[in-house]
DNA sequence: AGAACTATTGACAGCGCTACCAAGCCGCGG
DNA sequence: CCGCGGCTTGGTAGCGCTGTCAATAGTTCT
């Protein structure tokens, strides 16, 4: 015995195409590709589409035509601030169009990482946007295997897998570091929170440019795999200076410690900028707010986001991007908290690299 | 002609039922009520679902069953500190369990929200929460058709679509308001950025703890419809000294505007505590480690997007919890920045008003 | 022993949409 | 006048899974 499970009240294409006085076939095309459509046809399948307050089951759609209109986004963290710059850019750029966003967290496990990515890839995904490039050889083969077009976001290496959007992070760091040695710093140190492979490279572009300059010291250097805050800058900076009490200047490999940084100085009555110079890095908004002014690397989160959903966008339309890899650079914001006073050298200067 | 649309190399559940040696509906039946097979066949289908790999086909399963296990999530903002907290809380308390998060950003707009509600019930959500208290008609009405759990976040109000997890804005302004006037200002100020609800119903118990005490004076409100930043604070205070120079104390809806009111007090020589008294609203993470240190009003947002999930998932299940609504209370963290200096008080007390 | 249950398992028929193929229509060239 | 090719439209047959009902096996009760 069939019984009735379609709820009476329920819109279906059907309902629209006979509306429409057409078939379904041709009502459902109108939603793929009114360009193969007749005008008036086309007309009459909107207005009955609106009439009835249509609104198309995906979940149908999806098993018929074997995909899915879904990016998935693997991002490591939803607390840092970074991260929720990069979401915003990806939202808007998805927002109006069909495409929808599933989000998921790794929390910084590349494991993790491993496992959500067989889960999206079996739902067969448009897109996908993952955070960084390092990933475990299985997770890369099987976003090599994949067809549809993957973005790796917030750096940029050698071997992409599909796409890639970022900058380098040890060369903006290199850049931060190497404008503190300028203002006459001798003994600059070096606090890492967290410590993903993201701050890793930073951390090497710091060591890359103490050790040009012949001032590399481990003394200089205190790092914590605990996640950053405010408070752990001030802990952290705390730390160096037992260690380290000749130092003359800190780069943070975070914003959030470079505040911690200045509280503690306040604190402890040491004069930002006279005694101790600072640098932090992403140039979150309160930076530029501060007495004093914090120099810090300003990164184009926003920008990154919104262009990695774009690619994946433009890629699924089937316009791939004439370049796969793409630096969107950095810029050495340059404030008062760096800038030694009677040195040559004046606040707001930027040292920029960005794409040529 | 029946043409070949299934790839061969394609694990579906009836290939899972063919190595177990049992009918797909009972592979299926493993998968949705596993204590309905014998111990048997459910280790049979457990292992050949191993060995094979097998995931199943989620919008198969979304067709066929005529739901999802999608919780649509909306929230205002995706930049603002204040939901990331919350968004963790519910990608937290989601994690292991079988329903995945579907989320949208209304972006301040209540039209937003109701086109986006109409999409998310179109696609048959298993949950829905929403923020906030303030629905257009039409969205109360959709939300109240559906037979999903509803759970609206951040705030309590008195007429629950469903179910309620949040605290009274206004109470825990209230009560931060009476503690500044408690330490002898007379003169409070009141900055606001945004002013989106929430924010509204802050000023409401700013107004109302004014009045009480017969010392509201529209001079020392200053409000803006811009989005909240560091930077905006300090402008937003000096617009307060140029309108109330009088002013002995701030009270700002925001902690990024208390943050930007202190950096503006350095700026301008204006000693904290000593002539100018400091709130700020949501206790983050900063506010505890400024100099001096910052006082607000902690509310717990991470365990409120928790329970928040916790609840629809709970009642998915079957088990609608015991209250619908849930007060979180809120905790006013007294600090540095509004104890007046020989005043009897001494920091670091708080004042809670958690649900009893 | 027979009846009345309960615990397990299976068969069938879709869920709403789209891929694939085929057919109808039109104008044009041979 | 016929046939060809491009443009539009329609028919058929699933996509992979689950809701409903029925059937079978195993148990308990009178």
């Amino acid at each position: 015995m069939a019984r009735k499970r379609t709820k009476p009240g329920k819109i279906r294409l059907t309902e629209v195409a006979k509306l429409a006085g057409v078939s379904p076939i041709t009502a459902s095309r109108f939603f793929r590709t009114p360009e193969a459509l007749s005008i008036n046809k086309r007309v009459r399948v909107e207005s009955a589409a609106r009439e009835l307050g249509y609104v198309p089951n995906l979940a149908a759609r999806a098993l018929a035509s074997q995909r899915t209109e879904v990016i998935g986004v693997l991002i490591p963290s939803l607390t840092n601030n970074v991260f929720s710059d990069v979401l915003r850019g990806i939202y808007d750029a998805v927002d109006g169009s069909r495409y929808t966003i599933q989000l998921a967290n790794t929390r910084y496990s590349i494991l993790q990482e491993e496992k959500l990515l067989r889960v999206f890839l079996a739902q067969k995904p448009a897109g996908l946007i993952v955070t960084g490039i390092d990933q475990t050889p299985e997770s890369r083969s099987m976003m090599e295997a994949t067809d549809c077009p993957v973005v790796q976001l917030m750096e940029i290496g050698d071997n992409p897998v599909d796409m890639m959007i970022g900058f380098s992070h040890a060369d903006a760091c290199h850049a931060a570091i190497s404008h503190l040695l300028d203002q006459g710093c001798r003994r600059v140190g070096f606090l890492g929170a967290r410590m993903d492979p993201r701050v890793q490279r930073r951390f090497l572009g710091y060591q890359q440019a103490m050790k040009d300059a012949g001032l590399l010291d481990p003394r200089l250097i205190v790092t914590t795999p605990l996640p950053t805050s405010v408070t752990l800058g001030g802990t952290l900076f705390a730390d160096l200076l037992a260690k380290a009490p000749d130092t003359d200047a800190v780069f943070c490999a975070n914003d959030d410690l470079a505040l911690g940084v200045l509280f503690e100085c306040q604190r402890r009555q040491i004069s930002v900028p006279e005694q101790m110079l600072i640098s932090g890095f992403n140039d979150l908004e309160f930076m530029a707010s501060a007495v004093p002014t914090l120099t810090s690397v300003r990164t184009n989160r926003y920008e990154m986001g919104r262009t990695a959903a774009t690619m994946v966008i433009e890629a699924m339309d089937g316009r791939r991007p004439e370049q796969k890899v793409v630096d969107l650079g950095y810029t050495v914001m340059v404030r008062q908290s760096s800038v030694r006073p009677g040195h040559a050298g004046r606040v707001s200067a930027e040292r920029q690299r960005a794409a040529e």
